[in-house]
DNA sequence: TCTCTTGCTGCAACGAGTCGCAGGTGGGTG
DNA sequence: CACCCACCTGCGACTCGTTGCAGCAAGAGA
């Protein structure tokens, strides 16, 4: 089943790899996480669809999607984790509350604007489209204000 | 020496810490540094002042002074890498260029603006005050655009 | 369908970072 | 200045991610 929307078997050698059982399983894990999942999910995922599969194949596999376009990184909560997920329709950013942990999407439109400012003012064309910008949400600043 | 404009000293105690010959050693190293530190280099520099202090001893340190808001992190250039840096007088971000690896720094007045906007459309007031921003430098696209 | 080449996989060994523990030390108290 | 206890350190063991290597299989070509 793996990815109902993207040919990624085109895509894969499109870009010279090659289509193996193995990069199918962590697409598959990688699909049914859904949003951002850990390398740690994405293997015991994997590995309910092909018990034999070994660590190190599943960190190739998922640089292998990245490389092709088919996966994105993130960084995790936790300083040097590395989230991975999905390829989506839209490119988009994150805000994540650095209190409860909650995440809500920011279509890349919205950081445009500052995007072409920075480039106005320093020349730097920015390219970061999946950045994760930490805060407190909504939420989490009525409670702090209701003390 | 270690630190000349910040009394670290009432910093470690104002938060809890104590200060040890270990966690000074960790804090000069960071200051004799410079800029963004990887913590291989941190933990030889500290070593020089201190060659009994262990590893795990380092990281811990790291860890008290970015607690304590004398040093701040950084994602490094390899995912899953975390650079280090001793705070400095004005906050600020980075924009990293993806091609030759150079840095500048961004004032963080220079994104309050974006910031205020994220704000007031989503909500979310945001903390980060040491991004890094991948992007392609004017010298790299001068090259690229010369092809 | 068969062959051949190249790239891929599993394995084992390694390095970076983390954590539990037992002994040592900072620094508060008198 | 001496005591004491909570906190900190060094150590060892562990996990996570990476890499070199020998055997295997994807897929191009015939
Ligand atoms: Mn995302
Ligand atoms: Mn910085
Ligand atoms: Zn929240
Ligand atoms: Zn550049």
């Amino acid at each position: 089943m793996t990815h109902n929307r993207l040919n990624y078997i085109e895509i894969l050698h499109a870009h010279g790899y090659r289509v193996t059982p193995q990069r199918l399983a962590v697409l598959d894990a990688l699909c049914a996480a859904g949003g951002h999942t850990t390398s740690a999910e994405v293997l015991a995922r994997a590995r309910a669809l092909d018990a034999r599969i070994d660590r190190s194949t599943v960190y190739r596999s998922l640089d292998v999607l990245v490389k092709s376009g088919l996966a994105l990184t993130a960084p995790g909560d936790n300083a040097g984790e590395t989230r991975y997920e999905i390829v989506q329709e839209s490119p988009h950013h994150h805000l994540r509350c650095s209190r409860c942990g909650t995440e809500h999407e920011l279509s890349a439109a919205s950081a445009g604007a500052f995007f072409r400012q920075v480039e106005r003012e320093y020349g730097y064309r920015l390219t970061g489209d999946h950045l994760v910008l930490e805060g407190v949400c909504p939420e989490c600043q009525k409670h702090t204000a209701g003390h």
